[in-house]
DNA sequence: TTGTGAAATGTATACGTATTCATTTGCGTA
DNA sequence: TACGCAAATGAATACGTATACATTTCACAA
């Protein structure tokens, strides 16, 4: 590996010198400066980030803890956080962690001295928030938040399960199922508030919870099928739960939506697709969650001047082809 | 920050000792390592992995420069990558690259001490592969490869064309238009070249190259469906362009496959959605090619032996439900 | 010419870790 | 008890960079 010892001693100078023509160029003599800068050429050298940042104690890299990708809703916020961060010089380290797993992806990202973290993947009352919190280092949480976070972007996930219920019940559906993952995570116990709100108490053979996997899906729709009366529409507490009743549907012949209506959360660019088309509850402002995460978190790492930063987005309904009349 | 010699201060001991604890347990006498991890425990100490890669010359990171995740191949590759990546122990250095963003992509990411890099956007003929072939660590392609790749990970893509575009003909089809990306890249080129084989020249009106985003599909289906004689079907480059032709057409309400033949290439997931049935070619082995190229990539970065690596899985035509008789 | 101050450059040090080498400890044996 | 040897530990150093501080250079005025 060259490192800047070798640059000065090919360009003649010293290496606080090389150190310089790259950090204040301004402090440096022309001349000097395209010796040094000759040799950087010559010799192909790229600083080592390890060592700055070891020296400065700062770093240009934030870490990502994002959701699994099978969910469209994590691919969009994945790539705008990415793009944007590599857009203002960021490096991304970035994990795909299930539910259960945050706390080991957790141990082993703060090894790496970073200068902040985004993540979704926290539970309610999360064991490892106390940790997050203790860290110096600033982090958000989008789409899902802790019971005690000072530092979330979400959409208002309790109006999202309202108006998901309403717009069913408007189009004149009683027997309306839900289907969700875990309650102990902020989003889809928000939403199933939201429901309960619209519609009352459901009952109960018509509520599935903890659905994270393609395979609990197929076992949720083969359930509500079998019952003596079978739910004429679903609310699914996200996108990505959605698409896969449909998938589950198509491959049954089952009609949507003249016998079945669904409708999702999330509003992913993939619902709107043409073979798609499904009805779903969304931000407003249609911004993707995780490029407004990061752009706060960014903001928190380079202002220094910490706030708390709540953003709930407003929702509507997009209304597409997956529901109607009942 | 707390270090390795607060933790020695507080323990009792030196700082070798609190390193060899780590990394050497069994050279350090038991009641010596338990005050150790007492004082770690106590004092919440992590390790500074940037230091530790400054002194030891070696790093757990690996540095992904994917595709963009609006094509349903590289989230599934990148997903897979990521995760295994991260149970051996890698952390990921993730960076989405439109096609001509290479070279800047390549230059900050060099700047991180890494084991490794896998990369899918090269062209053909790409200037940066000098600097990756120079550089002293392992590298590996997927899907697409350099002309002088000496390690890379891809399907059989002339034979996917050619099947792609065979199946289109047994099928009886004659007027058969080709969608696909740059020429300059190694996928679309032998994809095209397949096509060429099965159908021999295709008249010009017929093939459309460099169609990247999705308002480039949507300009090329334009073009297409004013044709004096329009194609009764097209071949797709890859899923993803098909995906995007099949929005077109179904909010235009063109019946597929029933008005047009859609074919793609890569077999992603979404392909197989009820909602979709895409029919396409992939990996008769249907292995996640970004899987692959990490297992390839770890195994060169451990065993230091680095033989050529060069795998090309062959393919085969997954027929759904966007092709039928003419 | 000489003195002065600013600009340019060099020297020395710190960051946190792993490791080599030197020193100490402790144990078994004579 | 004393000796020797292995095991355990400590001291010192290197990794590559940025920067505080010391030194040199240089232009300009007296």
């Amino acid at each position: 590996m060259v490192s800047s010892k070798d640059v000065a001693t090919q360009a003649g100078v010293s290496q606080a010198t090389v150190s310089r023509v790259l950090n204040h160029p301004d402090r440096v003599q022309e001349k000097t400066r395209r010796k040094v800068e000759a040799a950087i050429e010559a010799l192909k050298y790229v600083p080592n980030a390890h060592a700055r940042s070891l020296v400065q104690d700062t770093t240009k890299l934030i870490t990502l803890l994002s959701g699994p990708l099978y969910n469209p809703f994590f691919v969009e916020t994945t790539s705008a956080i990415v793009t944007y961060a590599n857009e203002r010089g960021y490096q991304v380290n970035v994990q795909f962690v299930q539910d259960d797993e945050l706390a080991e992806a957790y141990a082993t990202a703060i090894q790496t001295k970073m200068a902040g973290m985004i993540l979704s993947c926290v539970f309610l009352e999360d064991a490892i928030f106390e940790q997050l919190t203790h860290m110096s280092i600033p982090f958000i949480t989008y789409n899902r938040k802790h019971a005690r976070n000072e530092y979330f972007v979400e959409i208002d996930n309790v109006q999202a399960g309202y108006l998901a219920a309403k717009h069913l019940q408007d189009l004149g559906h009683t027997r309306i199922a839900f289907i969700g993952g875990s309650q102990k995570v902020s989003t889809f116990r928000d939403r199933f508030i939201g429901v309960q709100q619209a519609l009352g108490e459901l009952p109960q053979e018509l509520i599935i919870h903890d659905t994270a996997s393609k395979a609990e899906v197929f076992k949720a729709h083969a359930k509500l099928k079998t019952l003596s009366a079978p739910p004429t529409a679903i609310v699914c507490g996200a996108d990505s739960i959605a698409l896969e009743v449909m998938d589950v549907a198509y491959k049954e012949r089952i009609q949507i939506p003249e016998e079945l209506s669904i409708i999702g959360i999330d509003n992913v660019e993939r619902s709107r697709h043409g073979a798609i088309e499904l009805t779903t509850v969304g931000s407003i402002s249609e911004r993707n969650l995780g490029l407004v995460a990061i752009q706060e978190l960014i903001k928190m790492i380079e202002s220094e001047k910490k706030p708390c930063i709540q953003i709930t987005e407003s929702v509507k309904v997009f209304r597409r082809s997956t529901t109607q009349p009942c």
